[in-house]
DNA sequence: GGACAAATGTAGCAATGGCTACGGATGATG
DNA sequence: CATCATCCGTAGCCATTGCTACATTTGTCC
């Protein structure tokens, strides 16, 4: 008597993979936030922004910028080329929504700010129109 | 004209060590569920639930049981301790209750299912709480 | 311009999670 | 009990993301 086993509903589910896109979603929106706030964005920043090493992001820039989301010469501050803008930008936008919705639930900021740094990458177009129409 | 850097509100959002634990859960859950299904669990059988190599379970399912989450031995099916019992059904709890809230949120099946699997790892017990007063 | 501090890069190690290839163990079936 | 398919383990490769230690560049201040 064999049972199927069925597959996970994830498609793709290759951890790998996937975590490598949160990190990239992560960078560019911390490198759009630290423009914003500081007229730029070093290694140095990011590295105290996501408590790592310089060297732990000086290797993802290297990576990011061979994906062509932001420019890097040596001793120079990162910037966003139009396709890391772009990223950065739905990422971001993502993101308040679903800290919004998460205050709009109940949920007290910090807390609210915490987990939604972590959903949002989670979150499908449909679950994220659910939520926009939550907050109306 | 220095600016501090606001570090990010993740504690410990150091991203190896928090996908190791996330994969833990995955598996726990996994293996809890396969038992409820099969009767037993097997390399294989996980191997096929979340897509990849019979490898590559084998490999987890070797520090889980460092980790004291799981017994196995060679060529035998795969087995929960009490500890691994408890954080299976802490995780499959959560996990039900994410997904029950986000159809309650007017996600469809398919969708909630896909993104429920991602954010489960990422509800802190206050907003699980808010999803919780939120289906009642 | 020299010296020093801060920022960045490079070398090299570990843990995790992917894989293929290959070989040994188990169990069912003739 | 021999064979064969299936299951599982081991070896060894790669990528990602951590780290420390050390070297280099930059910029500031005297």
């Amino acid at each position: 008597m064999k049972k199927e086993v069925k597959a996970r509903s994830v498609p793709f589910s290759q951890t790998r993979s996937r975590h490598a896109s949160e990190t990239a979603e992560d960078y560019v929106e911390a490198v759009m936030e630290l423009i914003e706030e500081k007229g730029e964005c070093r290694v140095l920043d990011l590295a105290r922004y996501f408590n790592v090493s310089h060297v732990t992001v000086s290797r993802i820039v290297k990576r990011l910028h061979d994906e062509k989301l932001l420019y890097t010469s040596p001793y120079k501050p990162v910037e966003l080329t139009d396709a890391g803008t772009k990223l950065a930008k739905k990422a971001k936008d993502r993101h308040a929504i679903v800290l919004a919705f998460l205050i709009a639930l109940g949920v007290d900021k910090k807390n609210a700010e915490i987990d939604s740094e972590g959903i949002e990458h989670y979150v499908s177009s449909k679950t994220l129109k659910a939520m926009k129409d939550f907050l109306k």
